[in-house]
DNA sequence: TTAATTCTGAGTATTTTAGTAGGATTTGAT
DNA sequence: ATCAAATCCTACTAAAATACTCAGAATTAA
């Protein structure tokens, strides 16, 4: 199991907004090069955070991205969310066809699947952005 | 993020041990028609299991493997250990070498990744496979 | 008009994962 | 002694996911 470099680089770049954006637009260019990340990689990244209304775009010179929400508002685990980093330790339709009764040994360790993933989940949703950055 | 088969499997074939090798070692191939896991595959998990001491083998005709110590005594980080399904957020080198000092908004996230590990890490060291096999 | 920027879709290289293949070795049972 | 069931071992491969790149279109302040 491994976090990949899509969940980090996307709240990398969310800190670094957060730090940086009190009132202008951030480039994705000022971003890619002070958190040395590929800035067409960026661009992919920020469709998705800006789909989930996490951040507000202005295109254009002197353009670029800032947060749609304070940070007091946005949870860790609403930007791993909009970029598809999901904490997936199953996929369960094979065990429910075979009918998951929690009688096999494999429905004993669904179980275990199922609390680690609110384990986690619960770990990123409560740290908000906020806390990330003040400090 | 998700995890892999790798550790799944793991952890079931050790919960199938568990429950059915009380006094003899139980095959491969029974682990794998029950749990319904590549033989082959399974194979290879238990090498690593047993260099980890978690698991011995009997070879040979009415051979197998049974647990090497008793389930109260292996938790679950000690399998995924084992076959090296590690939570592993973030390869550090990058960042040490460039001198990582908690200043930066790398360096910020750096500290989120830790205590992720240490998070996810705890979950595991927290649960036995006794625990999992009772009930 | 120009340059900086977001936006968009497609393509590709690399890595990881999951699994296969083909044996060699060991050993209880017949 | 032979056989078959099992572990042990190494290498290979197919598929999937990841981490990008590329080429351009659209927008807009200066």
């Amino acid at each position: 199991m491994k976090l990949t470099t899509k969940g980090r680089y996307a709240v990398m770049a969310m800190a670094d907004l957060a730090s940086y954006s009190k009132d202008k637009p951030v480039s994705l260019t000022a971003i890619a090069k002070r958190q040395n990340i590929s800035l067409a990689y960026l661009e992919q990244l920020f469709i998705h955070l800006k789909e989930d209304k996490l951040v507000k775009s202005v295109r254009g010179v002197k353009g670029g991205y800032a947060l749609e929400r304070p940070a007091s508002e946005i949870r860790l685990s609403n930007i791993f969310h909009a970029v598809n980093e999901e904490v997936k330790t199953l996929n369960c339709k094979r065990d429910s066809k075979r009918g998951c009764n929690n009688k096999s040994v494999k429905c004993i360790t669904h179980n275990l699947w199922d609390k680690l993933d609110s384990h986690i989940n619960g770990f990123f949703e409560n740290i908000k952005l906020e806390e990330l950055v003040k400090r």
